[in-house]
DNA sequence: ATTGTAATGTTATAATATAACATTTTAAGT
DNA sequence: ACTTAAAATGTTATATTATAACATTACAAT
């Protein structure tokens, strides 16, 4: 059995492939601007393209900005969870991983008798630079 | 000085009336449609009083469903960051409250040199209620 | 009273996302 | 190889969410 990633399609390519390329997250209609030379018309094809990545857990949505990010991790398990570290002078992101938001999310939400079944998490501040720099 | 709540013009009224007496959180263009016999009739109007209802903290938006939800606390102080337990069977929203989210994020993002400033924390599952029935 | 800030009303339009439907490609079983 | 069912595509139209621009009004602080 091949990594999902090997079996996307032409249009899915495409789209993955300009926002591995972007040091930012990009919004569906940049995506769709700048590969219209692709032979993407409509904006159907990269909601439908964006759609199945996300599915697969290589591209995630910030929900606060209405952008798409490619993950940079190998196999990432974050098909549903999401945490990000997002700067607000840049826009650039970084994705937390590891399992200890999960349990401890877990353990805050039982507190509520709630019952965990995913998360997500968009941190706001300065990234490393931005602090330097300001 | 008079409590910020006191102080609400008449469509920032309106509007925060209604989320109040909302069992869920209400969309922009579900508000117009409920309001236009308060003489409430552009998008606008009520945009701008969620924004400043948003501003002073009396409401939040749940970002990731485009929605907004009346803040129960009392003197809510989370005007920039929150936290809300989500229930995806009945779409009932329950803040979370409390500083330790504030430090356990701070120091998560201490951990990759950044500058923690605020948050916006989704968690979704089942609620006590809906837990039961399925 | 004056005056500056905030809020309002209104029309138009921008930005984000999905519906519907006909067609083509792909992958898996036989 | 052929069949066939599922997935993806292409296309047009439209739904949903949100803001721009600008003239006017309310109102609180000097």
């Amino acid at each position: 059995m091949a990594l999902a990633s090997e079996n996307l399609t032409k249009n899915q390519k495409t789209v993955l492939d300009i926002l591995e390329n972007s040091s930012e997250p990009l919004k569906a209609y940049t995506i769709l601007f700048d590969i219209q030379k692709k032979g993407i018309k409509s904006p159907l094809q990269v909601y439908r393209a964006l759609d199945k990545l996300i599915e697969i857990g290589k591209v995630h949505k910030i929900e606060s900005r209405n952008s798409y990010v490619a993950c940079k991790h190998e196999g990432c398990n974050a098909k549903t969870s999401t945490s990000f570290l997002i700067c607000e002078n840049c826009d650039s992101v970084t994705e937390l991983t590891g399992n200890n938001l999960f349990s401890y999310f877990s353990k805050q939400a039982e507190k509520n008798n709630f019952n965990y079944k995913k998360h997500n998490l968009e941190i706001f501040g300065l990234c490393e630079n931005c602090k330097l720099k300001n």
